[in-house]
DNA sequence: CAGCAACCTGATCAATCGGTCAGCTTTTGC
DNA sequence: GCAAAAGCTGACCGATTGATCAGGTTGCTG
């Protein structure tokens, strides 16, 4: 919850300012403040929220400032002042996200019980989908139109990922603890199929004649995915599920 | 391909002009024109396309008519010339995608054999992916936005396509035809595994390290989906999937 | 060939876009 | 207590937005 690591902009490396030129190199303003007040963390807060809303509704494009700024109850002047253009107050965000989404089915090994990190795996990520559908939503805005601001670290980071849990996949299909399905596609369908209920939740909950999501419905939908998914894979669902 | 379709504006029902006031309400344009020239149905077809790929990438607040009329190497007036305003144009779109994505699985009986049917209506839509990526993400971005402009469509049409479908899936069930599985939720995983891959076109393809889809690839795709989810579904692959 | 209607678009509009900066207010340091 | 520094924002900038319309162009009809 600190805000710390999001004003190091880890994504903001390589060239960040393709909209504007801007020419005036001159003036150096001492951005990226040092000293640290309740009163500025809070607003560094609330223009996170405020943008995360919308830029998670509009896209990159579609946002405006002077909307975020209504939402967060600032002058549009601040939100310039604080983050300094519209990309980098973007990039911040992308860079919450990248921190958020990382650091789950991570420390896997071929000695694990496949069943038990597949189903581990699905449900952490519908109850991310339930606890943070800005942020799922916000990222596939992004995908969509291209990945234009997170491309290097797709090519990099999260490629590097895929790769290494698909060995691992691979690994338990060679030693046939599980059926031989393609990881990659595995997970490909896990991603595709747990998101699906963050970004398009408007679709879902007409569908289901639903004003919002319940506690009951994220279980269901985890229970079912774990089942089906685990059942193609000619896994047993493990032990102790719920009850 | 006909244009007729698109002109009689189906999802146009109910209040449009959202956006802009337009309080001068003294004269009326003789829009929708009636004799149909060569020139202006290719006009009509080059604005919807470039249209197609604006809204898609960015959304309908993000697109402008500026870039459409460039992309369809039009003046800018044209563009309203045609179709009105922003707006029509874009609902256009989105009855052109509701009448492409309609008409499959459409007539399914209790009689059928449900792995045959759930076999053909997956890989139709991995063929709808890859054959119309742009419908798929521009519908897509709609839904991400809330649905602003088809909720009621969503609440009407789609809903009761859902649940026609679904009452048939839990017939198969009841018959023991079939795994017990939750057939709502069954629908929304093949949909949202199946337009993955048009929707998220650009990270499928980073980590996968290719440049654009294959006709071998999109063969692997539909079998692995479709092996998966009929094995989770306690159905056997139907015979002659490939070959 | 004349005349009219339909077709099309350059010029222009108010509104909004992202962004800048002068200058006011508040906090800090001595 | 007072000057310097930092925090903050109202006013403004040129560019672009969706949209309008006068008027030129085109093509069909008589």
């Amino acid at each position: 919850m600190t805000t710390d690591k999001l004003r190091t902009g880890k994504l903001s490396t390589g060239k960040v300012s393709t909209a504007s030129k801007q020419g005036t190199a001159t003036k150096q303003p001492p951005r990226q403040p040092k000293k640290i007040g309740a009163i500025r963390d809070h607003n560094y807060q609330v223009i996170l929220s405020a943008a995360e809303v919308e830029f998670a509704q509009y896209g990159y494009n579609g946002a405006s400032i002077q909307k975020i700024a209504d939402r967060a109850g600032l002058p549009k002047a601040s939100i310039h002042y604080y983050f300094g253009s519209k990309e980098k107050l973007y990039l911040s965000l992308l860079d919450h996200i990248m921190q958020l989404w990382n650091g789950y089915f991570d420390e896997i090994t071929v000695e694990d019980d496949p069943a038990i990190v597949l189903d581990q795996f699905i449900r952490k990520k519908v109850e991310l989908s339930y606890s943070h559908p800005l942020s799922s939503r916000l990222f596939a805005m992004e995908i969509i139109q291209g990945a234009p601001h997170i491309h290097h670290y797709i090519r990099s980071e999260m490629r590097n990922w895929v790769r290494t849990r698909a060995a691992v996949i691979e690994e338990w299909i060679r030693k046939k603890r599980m059926k031989a399905v393609d990881p990659v596609h595995l997970i490909f369908l896990i991603w595709s199929s747990t998101q699906h209920y963050a970004d398009f939740e408007t679709q879902v909950l007409m569908i289901m004649n639903r004003a919002e999501y319940e506690r009951e419905m994220i279980d269901q939908i985890a229970d079912f995915l774990s089942a089906l998914i685990l059942t193609g894979c000619g896994l047993k669902t493990p032990a102790t599920p719920r009850a």
